[in-house]
DNA sequence: ACTTGTTACGTACGACTGTAGTAGATGTAA
DNA sequence: TTACATCTACTACAGTCGTACGTAACAAGT
């Protein structure tokens, strides 16, 4: 039942999760953007089949509201975003960024700052 | 109808479209992988809905079999599967690659062959 | 023209998604 | 302790996706 995909919707609430930290349906409701919230009860549902995939848990109440929390982190779930997308272009890490650079997404800054981020690591290790 | 997502078992097909060129349902079918090859028709329904999305039209027919095209290039499809990574990620191409740095899926190599291949599409401009 | 093998096309169905309504339980304020 | 607001838990439904069957149409050889 464990380790499914996470799909878009879902993935807004666990956005929400993660930088509320654990909370109520009310408030990662409220905390969606007013030109498209959906109902209550909508985001109830996908929080009860997030608790399926065991994605969230509930870990405690207050006055009669579950609160949830996150289980899988933001990086596990981006992960597997990545890893679907990988296998979908024929899994090479080169050509997603040859495509970036090829349809003027990345910039030249951006792929020096990266590339400095990697050095640190580098000698980090 | 058109302009909509191709999903993972489609894509595999608009690949073989891509690769074989224009080509019959039962020709897509034989290019399957065998360890997971569908039955015809599962093909068959596929390429219909392909059709639907205007993914993919008829060109001709061949004995009494259709034989179908691309309409989407790959270049499109893949635009299409990085922009929604990017929603996904928050919108940023620089963070992506930062996560593919800091799970180590991108090397130093990479990065410093794509900032070459970026260095050489500026002199071109 | 008749048979045989292939293709087309409509239909179906279960799982998953996004959407939400409703009934009944529960906490809270008066 | 009663009324009101809120929340839970169940149910529902339409659309998409992957899967495939069955029947009708058709092509090609005899």
């Amino acid at each position: 039942m464990r380790n499914r995909r996470v799909t878009r919707f879902e993935l807004q609430l666990m956005e929400k999760l993660w930088d509320l930290g654990p909370c109520s349906v009310r408030e990662i409701q409220e905390a969606l953007p007013e030109e498209h919230r959906p109902a209550y009860t909508t985001v109830q549902t996908m929080i009860y089949r997030l608790e399926q995939k065991e994605a969230v848990r509930r870990v405690k109440k207050v006055g009669n509201a579950h609160v949830f929390e996150a289980v899988l982190t933001r990086m596990a779930v981006r992960k597997r975003l990545v890893a679907d997308l990988l296998d979908m272009f024929g899994g090479s890490p080169a050509s997603v960024m040859s495509h970036l650079v090829e349809t003027g997404q990345l910039t030249l800054a951006d792929i020096r700052a990266v590339e400095k981020e990697l050095a640190r690591r580098e000698r980090k290790k």
